[in-house]
DNA sequence: TTGTACGCGTTATCAT
DNA sequence: ATGATAACGCGTACAA
């Protein structure tokens, strides 16, 4: 079956391709009537331009891309929203594409920037560990959001930018609070330990409250989530605190390093028995709506998602335009205390 | 800058043009040294091959697309995992593509076909009251996957697939299951009323079951979602339910047309000082990971989401060989008795 | 095994 | 205001 294009329209309409263009793209310099008539032919026939040959051609695109690792983090999905809100103010169109685990994302990323004449790209999840060499032929400006500092070691800071909270320091403020409620045996549901990754970042804050503190931490209690399954799933925080459970280590509160296993560790403290905050206390990481929800609402150290959000577009448009080179912004989280965390007993 | 292109390969290894590409594509007849010898060349310069000029020429892309209409929604979440598994053991590419609330997902198909050169679609999420005369246009087979029985009525069967569940009836199983716990007065928390929609079909399922049984419904206890914000979501849940317990209107029961709405609708009750199921029974609908994990985990209406979507690809692959024209393919859903639900005191 | 030349469907440039 | 035509970057007959 012969697709239907362009040309096909113009000698339909007894009139040059160039006008059926014009006609397509609202281009000023046509005649309305002209305009109307190929418009109705176009609806007639059910024309639809081909987006890989407009590519092609086009030097302006007016289009950035968010690339997301981990489709189910709730946290990035509110995240997606605002992005997708700010990008449309600026009159861009936004390009969403998922990066499956085992992907490259800046793989992903340079062939997407010649595929769709991309301005810039926003980083959402991952690890970062690239390599300098493959990363510098991103030639359009690039934004690492929700993981900054860990890319730093490797990158040359001026070629990149980040928004982000401090992981390492707001998950010692975290532990610290649990500290404060008196808890002592503080187990952490981890994800990550080995990996230069966010989970191992907050892991070394909970080491810090307890430096800080002169409290020696109990390695026993420190437990990392399953390799095979997904890192950051209700599922692997449910299985980890199982097995934290079942080990018979006494703890009065579970730190989870994110709110979305946090809520897999409630379910299998309470089906052992323990009520939350009575018996056990919980508390997570990141500030997803859903812990708000859960019973008891999860409490959590929340990130500034909105503004995070508002901020990366708004500075990805800064570097766009010239106005700014980089920028390395890194925002306050805020401790949310809701249901899940008492004094010990 | 300069885009480098395959042209600068084949100058820079004094190759020809279509030597490159033979080296980037894997084809056969190919000196070894020579392949080696650009494919070192490529991976010095940084060079990536421009997807949309590969489109443009390609026929053949052995891909599909799964387009889905409420990111957000965890019940496609888990879905498109087993669509993106099944889709690579046919060792096809999946082009996973959200459309946002306001798009036309056969606009949206309409393109991606031509740009990508799919050789099929499938749906997931969305009403589906599209207009025969645009659906036509979409020459690749597709299904349409959890909206089965709603598409029926405008298109003709011979034209679409579909894989689902019927709705309407396993509404009114999980209604019934309520009232033979004793529950007469069950409030339904439902995502519209007015528009065909799964959450319509799902309302008819509710009084299905109180016409069955010879009892009255309430209408005081119908109420719809608010139509400004996502319908699907815990949010709406809550305000909804929340403004039910508002209007002083006595019930046993809550059955939420959705799980996610389940959620909200059970935080609204916690907070106002209901025990669930001592004094209110919640009820859901989907069988998402969610519910599992909520405390009280919520009784629902189980889709087989796995099978469902194992089906769906399995089903769109048929089609696309040639071994089938079209298929309606209805799934029972199961009662997922868990611990949301009482007898009535 | 390798190179040349054409065409995919569109937009942009330049005439007219 | 409109039309002809040259790119855009790649794959692929076809020739060598």
């Amino acid at each position: 079956m012969p697709e239907i294009t362009i040309k096909d329209i113009a000698k339909q309409c007894g009139v040059g391709i160039s006008t059926v263009s014009r006609a397509i793209n609202n281009h000023p310099d046509i005649n309305p009537e002209t305009k109307q008539m190929i418009m109705d032919v176009i609806r007639e026939t059910g024309f639809v331009p081909n987006n890989s040959a407009r590519n092609l051609k086009r030097t302006d695109a007016r289009s950035i891309a968010v690339l997301v690792k981990g489709i189910a983090n709730p946290l990035f999905s509110d995240m997606i929203k605002v992005i997708e809100n700010e990008t449309q103010r600026k009159k861009y169109s936004l390009v969403l594409q998922h990066v499956e685990y085992y992907e490259d994302e800046v793989d992903v990323a340079l062939e997407l920037v010649k595929e769709k004449r991309l301005r810039g790209i926003i980083f959402l999840g991952g690890y970062f560990l690239h390599s300098e060499e493959k990363i510098s032929n991103l030639k359009v400006p690039y934004i690492f959001s929700t993981v900054g500092t860990l890319v730093s070691e490797k990158l040359d800071k001026a070629e990149y930018s980040s928004v982000s909270v401090d992981d390492r320091k707001e998950s010692c403020a975290m532990t610290s609070y649990l500290l404060e409620l008196g808890h002592r045996d503080i187990a952490i549901i981890s994800a990550e330990s080995e990996i230069e990754s966010i989970g191992r970042l907050r892991l070394e804050g909970y080491r810090d409250a307890f430096a800080e503190k002169g409290i020696p931490c109990r390695e026993e209690l420190v437990r990392c989530v399953e390799e095979e399954i997904d890192h950051f799933s209700m599922e692997n925080g449910y299985l980890t605190t199982k097995r934290l459970i079942e080990s018979g280590e006494k703890f009065t509160a579970v730190y989870a390093t994110a709110d979305i296993l946090a809520i897999g560790a409630s379910r299998a403290l309470l089906e052992a028995g323990y009520r939350i905050p009575e018996d056990v206390s919980v508390a997570g990481f990141d500030g997803i709506e859903l812990g708000k929800y859960y019973n008891p609402a999860i409490t959590t150290m929340k990130q500034p998602v909105k503004e995070m959000a508002e901020t990366t577009v708004k500075l990805l448009f800064d570097i766009i335009a010239g106005r700014k080179d980089y920028e390395h912004i890194v925002f306050p989280a805020s401790l949310e205390v809701r249901e899940s965390c008492g004094e010990r007993r």
